[in-house]
DNA sequence: GGGATTCTATGACAATTGTCAGGTTTGGGG
DNA sequence: CCCCAAACCTGACAATTGTCATAGAATCCC
């Protein structure tokens, strides 16, 4: 009935790149497919995990509860990425919460097939391991983005992050609807603030909206106002 | 002349105790071991790195460069530490400066070595695997802290982790001493706001200072204030 | 299709933080 | 020991951001 992991494409993304025939075999007999709805948790912070999402479709929020009660969301993450692989490695309940910001597909992978495929293909090891160095680069950007801009420059630049990342529909929207809500807690500022910024971007006709959808209008600008002029 | 790897107490604190005995002998017949004087890199940002660098003492900042001429501290690495890591393994020129804060004895171990053990010996890359692991889990506790708490709060944060990473001198005064600006770099403000900051907790009786050193006086109502009383 | 609920929007105000412009202190080198 | 540069400190002010209150718009669900 599902597709075998060995014919997945989405694989050709992420580390499982890297296993052997056999490897993918396993995993393919022992995944579990799952359709998580727009707002459905696919984990939450301090769960333990027992086992990776491989997500086909999709996208899922990854974040953190922080003491005052607000959410900051840490990543986003979309088809191909592989979720809770950080918490499986460091047998670590996970510190963050993915929660689905549109309707997901995902494969869980019991995290047996990942542990052993870890102790024994160096190469898959080596993979994971490029991975998630690429990921901690995008965290060390996002902590300078975070503390040495101003809030509207990291409004800007999210727009633009959605824009490249995940693209515009046929009427040149930003392909990802988040709430305003959910805006506010990417770039770590309060709810008001960010639709305030929203709004001015929009009279300034930098971007145009539609409900709760934004597209860009003006993209150089928008560059430029990341870049502080 | 110098101490053997093989001998090297430090190693236990980081993944090349993972090592075989071969490997580490290869390691310890190429590494350079080498002297960095406070304030001088290890390595600046952009460079690529021709190996890493073992930190036998001393204290290092890794920062990042912002748009608006401020660094950004993201880490500070001490005894025991491998810098200059991801950047091998990600094969990319870093993305973070080295500046040594004290005097510094660190080991070069040139790239070869490693990557050859990466591709051979799965239990040194997991080792690495699972420190990276751990660094990202940092990264993303800093992102929230430094999102969603004030700078006082972020300020006595700092105090309290210095205390407890790298412990206090005989008179009760933080044994690393940063300069003012350094500690603002860490928290992601201004040096003026850092320092009227520091000023205030003084007259509240929550730390003390003889130049630039601090000492904490009141450790749970610095804790109180983290937590947001 | 209507009512409840959630999301978006805006104003008014306060608090926080940054900037500029000075002084003062400190510490290291001659 | 003294001088100079760097680091530290403070005040005044402006800009940014958060908070609270309120109202309209959209959406969901029965």
């Amino acid at each position: 009935m599902e597709s075998r992991c060995e014919n997945c494409i989405i694989r050709q993304f992420n580390s499982l790149r890297a296993m052997s025939k056999e490897e993918l075999k396993h995993v393919s007999d022992s995944k579990i497919t799952k359709t998580i709805k727009k707002g459905e948790p696919l984990f939450e912070e301090g769960d333990k995990l027992n086992g990776v999402y491989c997500v086909r479709n999709g996208i899922s929020k990854l974040s953190k509860l922080s003491a005052n009660g607000k959410d900051q969301i840490v990543k986003l993450a979309t088809k191909g990425e592989v979720l809770g692989q950080r918490s499986v490695i460091a047998e670590e309940s996970t510190n963050l919460s993915a929660i689905a910001v549109q309707d997901m597909e995902v494969c869980f992978i019991p995290k047996e097939s990942i542990t052993n495929t870890l102790q024994k293909n160096p190469n898959f090891t080596l993979e994971v391991l490029r991975h998630m160095a690429h990921d901690l680069k995008e965290a060390d950007d996002v902590i300078v983005n975070i503390s040495q801009k101003t809030v509207k420059q990291r409004i800007a630049e999210a727009f633009l992050y959605l824009k490249n990342n995940f693209g515009e529909d046929e009427d040149g929207f930003l392909a990802l609807t988040l709430s305003r809500e959910d805006i506010s807690n990417v770039v770590g500022t309060a709810t008001e603030s960010a639709i305030r910024i929203i709004s001015e971007f929009k009279k300034k006709g930098l971007i145009h909206t539609s409900g709760k959808k934004i597209g860009i209008k003006d993209e150089r600008k928008l560059m430029e106002m990341v870049e502080g002029f």
